[in-house]
DNA sequence: CATGAATGAGGTTTCATTCAT
DNA sequence: TATGAATGAAACCTCATTCAT
């Protein structure tokens, strides 16, 4: 096994553990073991414990992205693409759940330093810029009304996250594909009733 | 002071210092002292650092799940209920953010222990009923379509959160009531650039 | 057994241990079990090991230059008050010869660390001051010639140092107090020939 | 580069280590590092790092006591030797000190090690050999009085000692040549005040 | 011979919890 | 009931030493 692979390890395990048991709770002794090596190979890689769990969030991020924008990228029409984006956070259900998790824990640990958060935050602005893309090539594309791109962005963002919070609680039944285009579609069509000269509401 | 005075007090102390510093970092010491109690007295009112972070959750959720019953309650229309429920989150959000960290953290923790993750789920449950049942108000006078009001409940909850979590980390500024009214705007909206024309937003 | 009994309870084993074995070789946990305290309990005490050395140190310099000012001052004459500080050092050799230790080590581990050093530095000077002023009421009565006093307490204080260093190792065999007398006699004749008009050296 | 001069590198690196920073708070790679080899050589000249300290300190005191010999050789009278003896000592302060460290650390660590402490007390015995035949050598002269040479050895090398350590620490000024003449003829000339007016120091 | 990645024993320190007062 | 000094388990991290290359 070589350097580079030995890494890798570290980040797996360390990954599958932080998310499964929270940070505190994943001796590095754990993470070693499920690796494959010593606890002290550990740290020949990481620093440590704070600046492998800052590592997993980059790695996790970085290959999410990647995940996403090749899940999106062979649609044609804005539409098909965030019903891509739906599809695959919740077919990759198990793990996006845990990345929120140690999104969030790490998010909530290094607030405070700007070092880290400052990374994070990149990547997060990363995210969110590839949603925005897509909803902005929609609306040139006449396919979304003229509207606020971040704010449709967050909501898109939202829904796959409040689903996967209520998922793991137990709170909804977890969907499939069908469930993950009709979240989809009821944000595309709204809330409001359809407009076949109905009466609307003044909103 | 009384028996139920100091309990509440600890629990005060408690939900700060754990919202705001997390679990693992906050000593009981710390706690008690933000009490004005000795560190001893805190185990004569509750089990054990973690039964005190669950009773803390508890009582985070009781009282966040009021105020926003609180908040909704006063407004005929379902529109303004989504609205008050959106405002009240984004005003309130150095304190949202905080329950948040809280649930999650607590989440983290019990997922194991039965007992405790079926109480959090349960005031999840709870918090999500209130918003479901605005949705389906909203269906009944005709304000929203026809749609799974659980859902459209995920959705909004879910774009709250989502909110939050890019608002703390600069990577969508901070809205004020507009900007949560905008939102909810959206969502009733839709993304779908159908009936344009006719609608009009006071925002 | 109370809490300043407790702290003395902790010194007195830490002198023990950092003289006998050194500071590194010393754990904290052989400190407390023969203080007869837990380990935790070191700490409530000292902010560290090192502090515990530092503190070590400290209190043994002020307990030893009490000792030694208290066998010195019974005598009348200069010379008196020098051979008791010989014979003191000689009959207290095995503390003396950790003492030294323990001072030697300190010094070399704190030399850079100017709050801690200061403080042995200013102890190390009390003791000097001591001994040049018993060689200065030497001078002032006529018992010793017009010298530089702090060189005659180098010379006092080193020639005991020597003493011991040689003794630990059996390179000299240990003295009793006519010992200790010879070399406070040698030293006070010096190592010229007595003159008694003989010819002298241009030294 | 050679077999003998690795191990020379490896000495000549573990001397500088060693008598700055101690034995604990070097490590072995620093010591490789700085002899411009890999950790694992160290270990295919030396045992182990208490090996390693014993030959630095062996490897040290054979220079010292070639130095100081290389020193008081040229000398013809026994004070001039005695005197060259003080000045080399004060001239090369900085590596004095240094080398009593060493000599300390690992007396301490080998106390209980008989075959190590045999070399070390040993080596002692040469060092004192030497001063002791000066001052047999200056008796014999009838530069010195009939004295124990031993003590009187004992008491330049201890005030030598003592200097140091006030020195190091800022108890006493630093002295130069003629300072350390002066701490010599103050030993030979006593501190009574006998045949004051005879004598006449170049001081 | 030389390397340096890997090992894992070991020590310091923290802090939740207890219990004598 | 309230206290807070004492406890000691637990975990991070270091670094001397080994050994496959």
């Amino acid at each position: 096994m070589e350097r580079v692979d030995k890494r890798q390890a570290i980040l797996e395990a360390a990954a599958k553990r932080f998310s499964t048991n929270g940070f505190h709770e994943t001796k590095v002794g754990e993470i070693a073991e499920d690796a494959g090596i010593a606890k002290g190979t550990v740290y020949l890689h990481f620093k440590d414990k704070e600046t492998l769990l800052s590592e997993v969030v980059h790695y996790q991020m970085v290959r999410y992205h990647r995940y996403i924008c090749e899940a999106i990228e062979p649609y044609e029409s804005a539409t098909d693409k965030l019903r891509a984006f739906a599809r695959f956070q919740i077919s990759a259900f198990p793990q996006m759940i845990k990345f929120y998790k140690l999104n969030f824990e790490h998010m909530m640990k290094f607030k405070e330093n700007s070092r880290l958060a400052e990374r994070q935050t990149e990547q997060h602005r990363q995210m969110m810029e590839t949603i925005i893309d897509v909803i902005r090539y929609g609306i040139e594309r006449g396919e979304f009304r003229e509207m606020d791109a971040t704010d449709a962005a967050l909501i898109l963002r939202g829904t796959m996250h409040a689903y996967m919070q209520s998922a793991i609680s137990g709170v909804v039944a977890e969907k499939d594909q069908a469930g993950a285009d009709a979240l989809v579609n009821l944000l595309i069509q709204g809330f409001a009733p359809s407009c076949k000269g109905e009466v609307r509401f003044d909103v």
